[in-house]
RNA sequence: GGUACGGUGGCAGAACGGUCAUGCGUGGGCCUGCAAAGCCUAUACAAGGGGGUUCGACUCCCUCUCGUACCUCCA
């Protein structure tokens, strides 16, 4: 597949069939919110396609788990920086199992690769690339000739709109902290004095050990491209020698109505929130919805919009279930769609076309179901590339009980009965109850067809 | 100020140098005991402005403009 490569500015070709990815993952001092959880789906998504097309992924996404935010916050509940991560980390588990992210290969932490964090400032001070002052150790910006091009920036322009108070034990404004001098906890000891880590070394550490020092994928959100990349990019190719990762892959920001979440304007939307809400379907429909790389915008319109489409994807799954009898002549489109689906995901992952191959099958489907014409050759053909597109995208239909199911078949017996003596108020009263089992039913010339629907609480 | 990415119908959103997907929405109708689901049909002057290249541009080039993000907290 081609996937746009910010380094280059260009499509690259990935034919690895060992595809390696870095994602840079959270910080982990408050729960995940409707940003992390794009990207992170995004990249599951990617994950799932290469799968299916027969590579093998290897995923690695680090926590940071130590970092500034994570002490203050310790400090503010009297509590520690491991006991402040450590909850966040199980939270983002519960946010992320239940959004349906696979599991990556290995989720390592900063605070339990000190060792190798240390041994990688320790080389590239021996490449004169680091160097110790009052503060800590930084990394020599010089020292890397090509610093900026992962940006786009120039050094000079940087310099002068430097924001930020210039830390005066630096030589150079633009070097950044590979270690940080610190004797408060938490803190370990190192060659140059007790202290932490600075941010970024943590995934040129991490990235190598787990990864190697070239690897096909290295992502994240568009805002870690300065200077956290940029900054990994200077340490790891210094450090090594060699070119780092083979496509950088930036996924763009999500907006709640128009504006940037931020804790200042309240407007910051957590995945325990939206997921309440809406429930990890119509979740991932909305992540997907855009291209990766181009912001998307929350709001309540696109969330009900991916609503309804969720209730036809719904729909067509359990028709197909119960279809059967003859029919046929599906198996053209399934072709089809199934080839439009692949062909979208491998240029550049366009979600938003692979999606309307989808729910364009979808829609064929159903089209046949209330007609009449959906067989049990059609089924046979359609579910499986149903299920196989929907296991890409991640989505997925709760499990149904045989005792469930046996419930449901006996309730609709008993009303097609009533409806027959046109007691049909009796017969509604029967589609009440099961509509409170939330289950749907859909009346078709030819028989009733039941709908198990996912609670949706963002639709009353 | 700099950099990046973008500005396509009411909304969302693709592709493509020549025919402007698709979905949602909206109007009307059909089906139904009723509803839901589904269908049929209609609907939209669609491309931020201005130049240029071209037989022809939404698509390429220039310029202006607007939006969002980033410029050492940020997914």
């Amino acid at each position: 597949m081609d996937i746009q490569d910010t380094l280059s500015n260009s499509k690259k070709r990935l034919d690895a069939q060992k595809v390696r990815i870095y994602l840079c993952g959270v910080t982990v001092y408050d729960d995940s919110h409707i940003g992390h959880a794009r990207t992170i789906i995004v990249f599951d998504v990617l994950r799932r396609y290469l799968e299916s097309a027969g590579a093998k992924v290897e995923l690695v996404q680090n926590f940071t788990d130590v970092d500034d935010k994570i002490i203050d916050r310790a400090r503010a509940e009297s509590s520690a920086a491991g006991i402040v991560s450590g909850r966040y980390i199980e939270s983002y588990f519960r946010d992320f199992d239940e959004l349906n992210v696979m599991r990556a290969d290995s989720y390592p932490k900063a605070t339990e690769h000190i060792g190798e964090i240390i041994d990688y400032i320790s080389t590239l001070e021996k490449k004169g690339a680091a160097y110790s002052s009052a503060n800590g150790v930084y990394f020599a910006v010089s020292a890397f000739s090509r610093y900026g091009v992962l940006s786009k920036k120039k050094i000079d322009e940087l310099q002068s709109g430097a924001r930020i108070e210039v830390d005066e034990s630096k030589k150079d404004p633009l070097d950044f902290a590979l270690w940080k001098f610190s004797k408060d906890d938490p803190s370990w000891d190192s060659p140059w004095g007790r202290g932490r880590p600075g941010w970024h070394i943590e995934c040129s550490a991490m990235s190598t050990k787990y990864l190697g020092e070239n690897f096909e994928i290295h992502g994240g959100g568009r805002d870690l491209i300065f200077p956290h990349h940029e900054n990994e990019m200077a340490q790891t190719e210094t450090c090594t020698g060699a070119p780092f990762a083979k496509i950088w892959m930036h996924v763009g920001m999500v907006t709640i109505n128009g504006e940037k979440m931020a804790k200042s304007t309240g407007n910051v939307r957590s995945v325990r929130r939206v997921l309440d809400e809406w429930g990890p379907n119509i979740i991932r429909l909305f992540c997907l919805s855009g291209h990766y790389s181009k912001p998307i915008d929350y709001t309540e319109d696109l969330l009900c919009e991916d609503l309804a489409k969720w209730r036809q994807a719904e729909t067509c799954y359990f028709e197909l279930i119960h279809a059967g009898g003859p029919g046929g002549g599906a198996s053209g489109m399934v072709k089809e769609m199934s080839a439009s689906f692949d062909a979208a995901l491998r240029d550049d992952l366009n979600t938003h076309l692979a999606l309307s191959a989808f729910f364009g099958m979808v829609k064929v489907a159903n089209k046949m179901a209330a007609e009449g014409t959906l067989g049990g050759d059609d089924a046979r053909a359609i579910r499986p590339e149903l299920e196989r597109m929907m296991g890409i995208l991640g989505l997925s239909i709760p499990e149904i009980t045989q005792e469930e199911i046996q419930e449901i078949d006996g309730m609709i017996t008993q009303r097609e009965e009533l409806r027959k003596e046109k007691k049909f108020s009796d017969a509604d009263r029967i589609r009440d109850e099961i509509s409170g089992m939330g289950v749907e039913l859909l009346d078709h010339g030819h028989g009733t067809v039941w709908v198990r629907r996912e609670k949706i609480r963002a639709e009353n």
